[in-house]
DNA sequence: TCCATGTTTCCAGAGTTCATGAAACATTGG
DNA sequence: CCAATGTTTCATGAACTCTGGAAACATGGA
């Protein structure tokens, strides 16, 4: 991943609506969310979330499709991947001790 | 982690000479850098880099430790650690292969 | 065709963030 | 002490971000 893309994933992610949205994605898995569905479970204005996910959108960490009169939106955990390896980089110079928590941590997440 | 830490640490991770300068302090791992140090490689003025260094101090990524008149900077794993686990809570819907890359990533990184 | 529903676009104003120059502070060596 | 070095603090103006109301757009059903 570039540091463009890294800042622009960091950036979208970096403002309260677009993390709670970003994250409830995540959750969702596959199935995704409507919009509409989105705006209930954040308790936030349609235009507002709109704005919001549009951002995401950009940054490439969601991706949407239409279903009928509603839009379905997914988290791109291609590009959450990309963006975690963009961050950890060469870390931990040259010993792995280091942020051998941080794999745990994922790990037990998945 | 909590939201708060984490909105903290995203929002002070996007922007650019933030962005560099966290990186360069992982890649130095244990050994960190003196402000200085990271002035030079990233050729930013004193008073801009102490601005954003104190904001990833504010977030926790990085912790600080005075040497003679240098102060010398460290990225702080754990706390990167914790973010990570805080975007991945719960991912996948229950499907684990979608963020099973995810992992690979981040163990070829260390 | 017409209306209802779901979503996005446009606009404007309040608030926040950024880099900069100048000044202050802390530490070391003479 | 005094000067030099390394770093931080302060104040300022320009640029950017966020939200909300109003309006537009797309789809499906009567």
């Amino acid at each position: 991943m570039e540091k463009t893309q890294a800042l622009a994933a960091l950036s979208a992610l970096s403002q309260d609506t677009r993390l709670d949205a970003f994250r409830l994605l995540v959750k969702a898995g596959g199935e995704g969310m409507t919009a509409g569905a989105i705006c209930e479970a954040l308790g936030v204005r349609p235009n507002t979330l709109s704005a919001n996910l549009s951002i995401l959108l950009n940054a490439g960490l969601v991706s949407n499709r239409r279903e009928g009169r509603s839009i379905r939106y997914f988290a791109d955990m291609d590009r959450m991947n990309g963006l975690l390896g963009f961050l950890l980089e060469d870390c931990c110079g040259g010993n792995p001790e280091v942020c051998r928590p941080v794999l745990d941590t994922i790990a037990r997440a998945c």
